[in-house]
DNA sequence: TAATTGTATTAAATATATTAATACAGTAAA
DNA sequence: TTTACTGTATTAATATATTTAATACAATTA
């Protein structure tokens, strides 16, 4: 399934919460399938099942998945969730923007890098 | 001197060695210029001076500072830091472009964004 | 019924951050 | 030399967050 970063100072249920959403927006788990249980994603990772928990229900509070009892946890809907994310990485834009001009990294420099970033993906498009 | 944000929720230590970074980094503290000490930046922030201590001692290995005991502490010359920060900050920046790849963000928006957030400071230049 | 699901609870263990209270040694100035 | 300031080290207590452990219960499915 994924593989857990323990070198990555954030907490594990982080870590679990970000791959899954990385899934679904890639189109690795389509609306309405199936995520593996709570159980199974604690045995496959070797991690206590409520850390799971926290992580499902931390997903399910930002609406990335809904949970039926007895059924399982499925994926939603998340093409509304779409702003909210890109909310979110401009800020985290901002933030490095600025730490490259307090580091003397100009604007050309920067925009190279970014590019790069951009670019250097396995290309699926 | 500057204040601490209580929101944040990483670590106090990490704070002040952020914030002590770019006031080199931006000129306002210069090589071999002096720090105010320890027990002062405890007294002005209102936090305890062994957590100063580790932003200090931190700073000191990353070599940004250089401390003489019974002297203070002293700004470094970080001009051989540079790299290393631009590095980072490319390590950074690349991560959030992938994430904004995966989110649909298209290069021209990523871009725009980008550009945006290194402009959007205030003239110093 | 049996097995699986999500969910809840309580406790313990673990790690990290922060504060507190000292102490020591080096430097500088009175 | 004494006094006051430096950085540095140590030990303990406290707080908080994370993770694990051990169960339990209700809903679903076969």
């Amino acid at each position: 399934m994924f593989i857990l970063d323990f070198r990555d100072r954030r907490p594990i249920y982080e870590q679990v919460i970000e791959r899954f959403q990385e899934m679904m927006l890639l189109g690795v788990l389509e609306t309405d399938e199936k995520l593996p249980s709570v159980r199974s994603v604690a045995a496959e990772l070797s991690i206590n099942p409520n850390t799971v928990q926290r992580a499902y229900a931390e997903l399910e509070r930002q609406g990335y998945i809904y949970s039926v009892k007895g059924k399982g946890s499925f994926a939603a809907d998340i093409n509304s969730l779409v702003d909210v994310r890109r909310e979110e990485l401009c800020r985290q834009l901002e933030t490095i923007a600025r730490q490259a001009k307090i580091s003397g990294i100009t604007k050309e420099e920067f925009l190279k890098d970014a590019g790069g970033g951009l670019r250097k993906r396995r290309e699926s498009e």
